[in-house]
DNA sequence: AGAGTAACCGAACGATCGGTCGGGACAAGG
DNA sequence: CCTTGTCCCGACCGATCGTTCGGTTACTCT
């Protein structure tokens, strides 16, 4: 049963809080004094809560690998045709940085100053490879075009998968999730397939 | 004539490092003691050749903006049909984001915690909106297809061209200029242009 | 009521921040 | 030679950085 419990802060709450102005000061730009005046508690409270200001950041990317990763884990991600396993793959991609919006945010902006940016980094290129090794196997059956090489295609998908966080607001009343993920895979795929 | 100098820093060569140092560690996480290190003079004589930190900035995406608004004003961007002159401003994008890609990497990173930042963010939402107009232009024709919102189209194509920041570097025998704005252009118009 | 503890606070820590200051080294022009 | 101006330096400034500490409040449990 879920306790009832007070209202204050957990590290979680903290961290949603933390995160959204790591967004929008960046990281580095955000002082923990920021931190304090945006959750409402003072500077010494939230290392109550948190062993301190990188323990939020390594929180947060988490979460959005997690995500991530976490599509390559599901079923239709690893049967059937590679094509169709990437489209699938490119599908959730999209919806997992729109539900994760502020943490997949953070995690394509970390420069690699401290050893969690750069554990933070490392695991981007590791999932990055996960799925250019998907478009490959998509390539040798000849289902996508191959007059481009497969590691540029990547890198453009990618990037116009990843530009989303810098422009989507969950306006109520905007686009969903799913009208922004029909309208990658198919600008994606209306150059990535074949003509025909 | 060119007159021969004494070997030292002027405003341009310092910026060309203190550039390099801002992308590799972010704006803020980059102190001038960082920069002092990397340019190989003291800090403060680099206040005998810029007035500050944001000066730095501001001359960097300054550069960067000049480039990309200089678009606009060539011939084949202001004449013609509209999809032609969109994809002439496409290919030139990418050129002259990879021409001057440490400026553009800089200018696309900037969050809007300072006027500089502030007026860079607004700038690049006018060459945005001038391109958007392009491609409403285009679609207007009926030469670009219509079945997703020039608005979304145009923030994807965005976010593929500006991700090249992302992993573009001039390494000597890479892909120059021209493979990648060929690849560019091939995939997003491959997907843009209405199938027949 | 009293004990225990989770949540919070103000004050202060050493370190580092961006920037200033007075002056020294050095080349050019007389 | 001496002056002039460029270029650079170490030392230092007040402010702010992330973090720590001792102590107070407020809730829970018995």
């Amino acid at each position: 049963m879920t306790t009832a419990k007070r209202d204050t802060y957990t590290p979680e709450t903290l961290l949603s809080v933390a995160v959204q102005v790591f967004n929008e000061r960046g990281y580095d730009g955000t002082s923990m004094e920021h931190l304090s005046k945006a959750a409402g508690i003072s500077k010494s409270s939230i290392y109550h809560h948190v062993a301190g200001k990188e323990e939020l950041l390594r929180r947060a990317v988490s979460r959005a690998l997690d995500g991530l990763f976490g599509i390559l884990d599901e079923e239709r991600a690893d049967a059937g045709r590679a094509a169709e396993r990437l489209e699938y793959v490119v599908r959730r991609m999209v919806e997992v940085l729109i539900a994760e919006l502020p943490y997949v945010t953070l995690l394509l902006r970390v420069r690699g100053n401290t050893d969690t940016e750069r554990w933070a980094l490392e695991r981007r290129r590791e999932f990055d490879h996960r799925v250019a090794a998907l478009l490959k196997a998509a390539a040798a059956d000849g289902d996508v075009r191959e007059d481009i090489e497969v590691r540029l295609v990547t890198r453009l998908v990618f990037g116009m998968i990843n530009s989303i966080v810098e422009w989507y607001r969950p306006d109520g009343r905007g686009m969903n999730e799913r009208e922004v993920a029909d309208a990658v895979t198919q600008l994606a795929f209306g150059g990535l397939r074949k003509a025909g």
